[in-house]
DNA sequence: CTCCAATATTGACACCGTCAATTTGTCTCG
DNA sequence: CGAGACAAATTGACGGTGTCAATATTGGAG
């Protein structure tokens, strides 16, 4: 069995003391020693679960985004036909996670702070990466660019625009010519 | 006269001693202690010059962003009178600025460590945001998207394409239909 | 020449990450 | 059932950091 010796779950415990603390003030105040306070164990006690700050915050990284990707199953995006529709929800559902959560999303692609070589992340990444690349597939070869530079593309301009809104740049929430939100009207002018 | 005393331009000197440490060992070595010594001072001098390390990090990036505003000037896009080639002129000082220092063209966007109450910083990304508004003004008023949308994607495709690609992602040079260099490739999917 | 204000130094404090040595608790196996 | 093995947690130390207060130095204005 694997249930701990004193605490009882204490890994489980660090990652959610760590949440609270990334939430409520920043990345820069996910320190063990908070985290192991908030916890109520001994500065050193975290060492036996995450070896160091950067395995603790990659376990953080990794539970966003198993979060992130049930808020996009949670779409019904499976069940869609319509590839513009997919790719509608997507972006809806990523960038819903990322301006209700901007700390826990700025963590998420953070690759100085991470673990770059930890399996599970580069897989959680990955996923998203070939999610992407499906959908873009669907909408067909387009004559001008590879399929390539739109996947390329899509990821950019999404990824791009929730950093900035996170960051206070434009608060206008919708194209003032459609009506759409503007994270949808980023991505409709890339769709053919 | 604005000479110093003791050292003689210290202010300079240690925003060389951060370039050098940025480049080197990235924006986490940048700290007062180690810019000092490089510059040869004790540890506490640089608050003459620098309130804290927001406000050291923040001189860097102004420093910066001066010389990413030259790179742009010295492609000699004002004399050029087609909007398309404009806007490429534009985005290839860019990327070639992001991707030959990737440390100082991160440490430029990071609104985390940096003040952005500073007048001359916000100075300098809302010129480039209104250049980028120029420039997409020239291509006239398209029917399905606002001309704000519009700079919006070009803002955040170019700018998230450097940053995925200063972390080691899509490592492919050239779009593979059209053979221009990709991020010339990912604007050009956005022009009328 | 004198004095002042800007500049630099020194020293202290509270944090931080990390390591080594030690104690505590629990599970396994004879 | 009991003893040992071993994982988990504690304690204490080290060097590093930002930041502040008190002090010393210097160059130039009057």
């Amino acid at each position: 069995m694997k249930k701990a010796h004193h605490h009882g779950a204490l890994k489980q415990a660090l990652i959610e003391a760590a949440l609270h603390l990334l939430d409520s003030e920043g990345v820069e105040a996910v320190t063990i020693r908070a985290v192991a306070r908030q916890a109520g164990v001994s500065h050193a006690a975290p060492v036996n679960h995450f070896a160091d700050r950067r395995a603790l915050l990659t376990g953080v990284a990794i539970f966003c985004f198993e979060e992130l990707q049930q808020a996009i199953t949670a779409t019904g995006i499976r069940n869609m036909s319509d590839a513009r529709e997919k790719m509608l929800a997507f972006v809806d559902a990523f960038y819903n996670y990322g301006l209700n959560n901007p700390n826990r999303y700025r963590l998420m692609w953070r690759q100085d702070m991470l673990d770059s070589s930890d399996v599970k992340l580069t897989e959680m990444t990955e996923k998203l990466f070939s999610h992407v690349t499906n959908m873009i597939t669907e909408f067909g070869d387009p004559p001008n660019i590879s399929i390539m530079s739109r996947v390329v593309a899509a990821c950019s301009i999404i990824h791009g625009y929730v950093l900035l809104r996170i960051d206070g740049n434009f608060i206008g929430f919708a194209d003032e010519k459609t009506g759409h939100p503007r994270h949808i009207a980023l991505i409709e002018a890339l769709l053919p």
